[in-house]
DNA sequence: TGCCAATTGGCACTAAGTGCCAATTGTGAC
DNA sequence: GTCACAATTGGCACTTAGTGCCAATTGGCA
C-alpha cells in the first residue's frame, strides 16, 4: 500500500490524491486502507516508528554513561539510519514539500525525539534544564537533516551532525 | 467567533466541537465563519500571525548590529509579548493539550520563527551554520515557552529565556 | 468437509472544507 | 429619500477524510 501510495503522491502530489485512488491502486478496499493507516498522512511517514523506537533503544543502552553521551550517541545512530534510507527519506521529502499538513505532521513526528531525549537528560540534571537541551538538541538536529535534505543527501551526514552537536556542546570527545 | 469558540473548545474540547456549533454560537453562518477562518485549527491561534510580524520587525531593527544580537533581542521581544498574553496562551495550551493535531499545527507556526531566525542569520554567517543556530534557538525557545506555560506562568520567563540562550550562547552580555 | 477466528469489504454516516450564486447590507451620488 | 453599485453574508450542493457496524470472505485446523 505504501508503495502504491508514495507513487501516487510523487506523480500528482498529497492533496489531489485521495484515498479512493490509494485504495483502487493497492489493490484493496478503502475500508481495509483505512485499517492499516487511520490517517492519510500515516502513509508517508512510514518508517518512522521503527526508527523512533530504534533510536529510544539506543538510548537506554549503556545506562551507565552519562545522560548528554547517550544522547549524542543516539543521535548520531538515528542520522545514521536516516542516511541508509536516503532514498526513501529524499522522496517523502519531495512530497512534503511545500506542503503544510505534511510539514506538521512531520514536526509532530520529530517532537517525539525531543521528549524521549528530555526524558533521558533529566536523568542526570534538572528536569527543566533538561527539557532545554532537550529543545535545542532536536532543533538542531532537524535542521542538520533538513541541511542534508536540500543538498540532494551529497553532504556527509555525520559530519554535519558532529559539528552540530558542537555548536551546544562546546569541546566534547571528538574521534 | 474566535471568543465563541474559545470557550466552546474549552467547554466540550476541540475536536466534538464542531464548525456549525461555532457559527451558531458566534452568531453567524457556517460559510462566513470558514471566509474568516480558513481551517478550524485557525480558530485556536488568532494572535500568531501579529505576533510573528512584531518579531519579524524586531529583527529588521537596528540593522547595523551583529546578527545574533538582534536574534537574542527579538527573542526576549517575543517573549515578553507572550507574557503580556499570559491568560490568552494558557487557555491556548489547555485547548491544545494531547491533542495531535492542534499540537502539529502549533509546531509549524513555531517553525516560521526557526525560518525567520534563519534568515537573518545568514546576512552575518555562513547560511549552513546560520539554519543549525535557527534550529537550535528556536528549539531552545519552543522549550522555554512550554516550561513557562506548565508551570501556569509562574516562572520569571525572562529570565529563563536569557538562561536558555546563555546554554548555546555561552558567554555574553548579561544585564 | 465443516467449524471457527481473523481479515476484508460494503454501506451509511459525520464533519471539514470549497465553489457558486443569490440575498443582504452598506455607501456614495443625485 | 432613493437609486445604483460594491462588498459582505448566507444558502446549497458537492468532495473527501475518517468512523461504526455488520456481512462476506478467507485461512487455518480438526
Amino acid at each position: 500500500m505504501i508503495q502504491a501510495a508514495t507513487q501516487l503522491f510523487l506523480e500528482q502530489g498529497f492533496e489531489s490524491s485521495t484515498m479512493d485512488q490509494v485504495a483502487d491502486a493497492a489493490g484493496v478496499s478503502r475500508r481495509t486502507l483505512f485499517r492499516y493507516f487511520p490517517s492519510k498522512v500515516d502513509l508517508v511517514f512510514p518508517e518512522h516508528e521503527r526508527r523512533l523506537s530504534g533510536f529510544e533503544e539506543e538510548l537506554a543502552r549503556d545506562p551507565k554513561a552519562p545522560a548528554m553521551t547517550r544522547v549524542q550517541r543516539a543521535l548520531l545512530t538515528l542520522v545514521a539510519d536516516c542516511e541508509a534510507d536516503a532514498k526513501q527519506l529524499l522522496q517523502q521529502a519531495q512530497i512534503i514539500a511545500g506542503n503544510p499538513p505534511l510539514l506538521a505532521a512531520e514536526l509532530e513526528l520529530d517532537s517525539q525525539w525531543e521528549a524521549a531525549i528530555a526524558r533521558t537528560l533529566s536523568q542526570d540534571t534538572d528536569p527543566i534544564q533538561a527539557r532545554l537541551m532537550a529543545g535545542a538538541l532536536s532543533g538542531l538536529t532537524r535542521a542538520t537533516l533538513r541541511e542534508w535534505l536540500t543538498s540532494g543527501t551529497t553532504i556527509a551526514l555525520r559530519e554535519l551532525a558532529l559539528h552540530a552537536q558542537s555548536l551546544l556542546i562546546p569541546m566534547e570527545g571528538r574521534s
